[in-house]
DNA sequence: GATGAATGAGGCTTCATTCAT
DNA sequence: GATGAATGAAGCCTCATTCAT
């Protein structure tokens, strides 16, 4: 767990995960709905069931627990793409299978990713490159499945990078804008013409036969 | 000028858009750089070089200060749309020049953009309805123009609410990630590459000769 | 007029005069109801019609605005005392008079009697001499009305400080307790009752007398 | 007690008694001298030798503290009457132990009884009418002494609750009016000549016999 | 390891007072 | 004389953090 990169004054490791999972558990809610600012370590510790002196054994300040609750955030996301991928052999399936996953991971955890868009710039600058480079290392899974269709032949040549953050950035706007978004389109058809338009229109001839093939089953 | 809806003590109301605009300048990049909640009214009026008193005789808390500053952004950027289309009479045109002008605004307040996203949860559920509502109409701009491109003839039918938050969503991408695009991409090539695209990809044939002909002249 | 004694920066005396009742008018009512600390000059000004600056023209201090509304009170309700007594002759009816009109006046005052109770200790020492000499010759005018009762034989000889005292407090009880005792009973009868009782119990033979013939044409 | 009425983020109920008293010390002193307008709470913490912030750990605001303080004094006073009457049988020794109980703790406690009244007012409504109940039930402890005395046959007929306030006033008029009836009375003779003198007028024939009684052995 | 009372620095806000116009 | 914008000192209150138990 990355998370050990934050000390805890406890020796216990398996005490600590549980602990801080539990901090977290509590704290994620509270900083979504109230904002960082304006949540106290007592409402954390309250509502986590423990006292405020406790909360001080796992994270060393405030913004350490912040930190932590963003990574949890963010690794929780990260995970959900090679699940979805476990298995897939085909490359246009597995783009489809990891954009997908990585969609209803963020709308199921709209607010949490709201958070991250909040108050990662509340942290200090290493925590932040650390959050960055978490997530370069999801967009990178997504890469992968689409470099891998341009080798394949199913896509043309392209920046999978930029393609990759365009689909991304498209899945992140579910949660930051769905209080208008969801007024005018249902999450099922917003993934549909919104996400996968992205590389649909770069499909080659023979990766639109495929991709064809993929839907018939459906 | 909608700022008036926030309350002042003073009553020339010349000086209250003078003195609003000081603190409004002062503001923004402190918030820009620490945030809402670590910038101090002091802060603000030390740049502002006033008293810390004054500040209160212009807004009614500190919150409001924040207000006034989201308003501003999100109005100079809705102003620049008007702007760039005067005396524009092209469909086609009038489109390319919105867009890029809203992305040329929001990628010189790149930071202010960000502000928009961190803090806007931070004020009453009032003033969050109020800023929605002018995003709602800078997106209304882009959409006037979508349609009109759609009733001539040069894009195909399409949801113009939907495409144009795609297009805005995008524009918003190269302030918010700004700290990884910058880096593998020029905004000349994403404004062509991740935004433009969003329409490009649904011109007519007759769109498509139109659009040609637009470049060629360039 | 004593308010003099407070220095103000304007020479017309006369406009003095009227600004100072102006100020007075308004500031009573303030204090009276919210307290004088809890009442702000601007509050005072507004009421009173003229700008704060205005207020500092005519009173040092916003303590000197206390002490000439107390000074107000005071003066208002000693000068009803001898107005009550003009042209009246019989030491009893003196008496009578001269308690009956400041019951009245105190009842009327209420509030500004409460005032008195409340704030004369916000006062600097020299201000709160002030009023208690005012308040002493104010008793005075009622001890002066028992002495000749005591002289002409109605009363039993008394200490007419101590009497005057008793019957100047039982007046005040009336504003002070008003919440209470205006719920158990009418002014009326609390003079009766509760006043005038003071001295009645001492009436010689031949006040008793006097007493009943002046009761009767009543 | 009923100071718990006022909440406290402290749970342990006997410290709260306990850091509740050592404000209660601190602040009386201070808001009798100072008013409580020019009394901060970081004068109480100090005097009381806490740090401010632990103020706000017993009481939820400035103005609870002023709150138990004044609940305090009303109900100290309260305390002393039962307690001059424990093992008392005869009705009339009841009534003026109970007078004179309740003098002398005013008495003592002279500038706290001056602080009711110049700061009741500042309370919120509810707090106030707090005060005015028990201010009644302490009136209807001698008001019970009176009735008895009337039951009895020792006092003819009269409204108890009118009798006793004008009592009750007196009583307070000495801590009122301490500055001026303290140099022309001591604080024996008023009791006598100003408090008891109020029943001692309606004692009916076997009332004056019991009452000569009563002082003989004295 | 856990608790929660205690600390005290620091921010928001108010408002008496001043002074240029 | 009158105005009212500006000042800035000062107070209430919060809360991250500590530490004795």
């Amino acid at each position: 767990m990355m998370d050990f990169q934050v000390k805890s004054s406890v020796e216990d490791s398996v005490l600590v995960v549980r602990r801080r999972a539990q901090l977290i558990e509590a704290a994620i809610p509270l900083f979504c709905k109230s904002g960082y600012a304006n949540t106290t370590i007592k409402d954390v510790a309250t509502v986590a069931g423990v006292s405020p002196g406790l909360v001080y054994q796992y994270v060393q300040d405030k913004q350490d627990l912040l930190f932590i609750c963003l990574l949890h955030i963010v690794q929780c996301n990260k995970r959900e793409i090679p699940a979805a991928l476990e298995g897939v052999k085909d490359p246009l399936l597995r783009l489809i299978r990891a954009v997908e996953a990585y969609t209803h991971i963020s709308a199921t955890n709209r607010k949490a990713i709201l958070l991250t868009y909040r108050e990662t710039k509340s942290l200090k600058p290493e925590y932040i490159s650390m959050l960055k480079r978490m997530e370069l290392e999801t967009n990178a899974l997504i890469e992968a499945c689409i470099d891998e269709c341009v080798r394949i032949g199913y896509l043309a040549p392209v920046n999978s990078q930029i393609l990759a953050y365009r689909m991304v950035f498209a899945v992140h706007a579910w949660p930051l804008k769905h209080w208008r978004l969801s007024k005018i389109i249902s999450l099922r058809d917003y993934i549909e013409e919104c996400i996968h338009i992205c590389w649909t229109t770069i499909l080659t001839p023979s990766g639109k036969r495929h991709y064809a093939k993929l839907l018939k089953p459906t």
